[in-house]
DNA sequence: ATTCTTTATAATGAATTCATTTTGAAATCA
DNA sequence: TGATTTCAAAATGAATTCATTATAAAGAAT
């Protein structure tokens, strides 16, 4: 599959691949509370569907680990524990530094054209003080640096795991002095990538997601809700 | 959930994480011939269910990316190619190195005497030029050091990554010269974790799997089959 | 003969139905 | 009162049924 291929196949969805889709952003959006149970009727209901297709989403998202599936006895929001994200954020470092690696080799002067834009962008919003102006833009850069390493595989590993991540409500908050810090990461990111730099890009990038692993480690302890 | 603790809880088993399991093994074993398509009829009729937990199995094992699904036109096994392999191993590879890491500063003495259990198992096998003993202990090994690392998110995301290299038939296959070198390995990888040195170990892990990228590559494009 | 329609068959998508298990409230007993 | 048992209602597991889409063979047209 070619990436600069502008024409897409287009893309039929059954039932229960929307459903996959609707209930993954739902969950790691926070809609759907850790540890509550939801009937399957009430979701049906409140798609629209049968039981059918929505079974078939909910087994594709416990093989995901974002729900857990008790056999006769139905589906739970897995709840976050401290223990999960002391297990998730090293594997997410390593994943990243990783594609560090690969995307020094493998990125085009376009794509790195794009990302500086998307880093302009996310610098406005540091000075505008506008969090999800900056969320949006930090997603999109590092989608960038993903996407540029051309493996599809660690794509969606990286996509499964930042997924599990992205549940912990904390990661969604931000001290000011983290803000400052995770601006300055972004800085030597994209240095690095300028410079082609791989170990330099490897290192800041896994950096950067231990430091704001420390940063929603403590905001769990703080908050020790979800 | 303790490791050593005795009672396990008795797993009741809905048919289709019966199914996902024995469909897993079929195509990790290569018993279903990737790029061929199964018509889900000849599934049901084999295993005796009815399409709907076949159906929910068939879901699963396509987020997995063992099987490709087509809307309204059924279901293939994943074809394996080279770029396949090329992307598969580097994510395989960073895995193993945090599993490195992270394992040495967790193990007990236990688990590494069960370790060298299977290293004097595997030394005998390569004498005896047993080959499925070789890779039944080597199994054991590689699963050993993964699972003191207590990290379930690294274990889950390994065993997705290494069942679609698993997938690669000429993973299971080696030349004497490439049995003889993962013997050396084997050799560092038993001294290193004895001496608890992580960055040795994470080291010589994250080489094993790369020697054997080679080796498989070279299979591959020798055999050009799968 | 080759290509294009047409149409019957087979396969998949999804809803419904039936069977089994869980759940929780009412009834019983200590 | 509190614990245990019983049983009806609700929820889930799985089979069946119905609807829609793909497939491929037969016939028509060039």
């Amino acid at each position: 599959m070619n990436r600069a291929d502008p024409i897409k196949a287009i893309s039929r969805k059954t039932l229960h691949e929307e459903l996959v889709e609707r209930l993954q952003s739902l969950i790691i959006e926070g809609n759907l509370i850790p540890g509550e149970k939801f009937p399957e009727k009430d979701l049906c209901e409140k798609f629209g569907v049968s039981r059918t297709p929505m079974r078939e989403a909910l087994k594709v998202l416990a093989a995901d680990g974002l729900i857990v599936l008790e056999p006769n006895r139905g589906a739970w929001v897995r709840k976050i524990t401290l223990e999960e994200i002391e297990d998730i954020f090293p594997v997410l470092a390593a994943l990243e530094a990783l594609a560090g690696e690969l995307t020094c080799k493998k990125i085009t002067n376009d794509e790195i054209n794009q990302i500086k834009y998307y880093h302009s962008k996310i610098s406005d919003s540091f000075k505008n003080e506008n969090l999800s102006e900056y969320f949006k833009y930090n997603q999109l850069i590092h989608d960038g640096i993903l996407a540029a390493t051309r493996n599809e595989i660690l794509i969606f590993q990286h996509k499964t795991v930042a997924s599990r991540a992205q549940r912990a409500r904390f990661v969604a908050n931000m001290s000011y002095e983290r803000w400052k810090q995770a601006m300055d990461e972004h800085k030597v990111i994209m240095k690095s990538l300028e410079e082609r730099d791989c170990e330099a890009l490897s290192q800041v990038l896994k950096q950067h997601i231990n430091n704001k692993f420390v940063s929603v480690k403590e905001l769990f302890l703080k908050g020790e809700d979800v």
